[in-house]
DNA sequence: TTTATATTTCGCAAAAATACGAAATGAATT
DNA sequence: AATTCATTTCGTATTTTTGCGAAATATAAA
């Protein structure tokens, strides 16, 4: 049996970073995220039709795709970009649309 | 109760072309048709490590989120680019990481 | 110390995604 | 008419995702 090629580094990272932007949710939140620099999770609570515990969730998701991080200040929690991998993410796809 | 804000045509299209993206066969094939045009199932199949009736099946996501397209040339089926979709997402994801 | 606030984790259920091999399809060749 | 070829569909299993409400956590305020 021939052996087959794996999938590069690249291509698995930019199709998790796709990944987490694979549901409307996680896209109104890294845009509300993106336009206001950082917010808290209950002012993204509001404008999303879900749950709070299946938009903690879906922020878990995004924590843990590196796309976002979130900082405790009590009571809230602060979410923000994580630019550095937000940076890579975007090079990733501007690369596949090239 | 507070009526939620549904989310938005864009943000729904923007979710499902980034779901279409996540998962490395997915990018693998989109790669390779971006970079040569057109390529038989076949062709790709001898350079991805999974069975052909699955690649089949990212082949056919791949149609129904709009980004490629298939026509039949017997007895292969030649795939493509749809590059009206694909300029759609591409303008899209270049939104969201403005 | 009790109460209020913000958010997460738990427990569960339903739906979707991923994967495979075997069988089916459809057209061209022998 | 039978065979070959490229590919898909079917049947099935496993895993992951998505969603909710209830309970838990952790801090601040009364």
């Amino acid at each position: 049996m021939l052996k087959k090629i794996e999938y590069t580094e690249q291509q698995k990272k930019l199709a998790l970073y796709a990944k987490a932007l694979g549901h409307p949710a996680r896209i109104s939140i890294l845009e509300k995220l993106t336009l206001s620099s950082c917010c808290y999770s209950g002012d993204i609570a509001e404008e999303i039709p879900i749950a709070r515990s299946t938009l903690s969730q879906h922020l878990k998701e995004l924590k843990i795709s590196g796309l976002i991080q979130g900082e405790i200040e009590p009571p809230k929690i602060k979410y923000c970009i994580n630019h550095k991998n937000w940076n890579t993410a975007k090079k990733l796809f501007a690369e596949i649309f090239k």
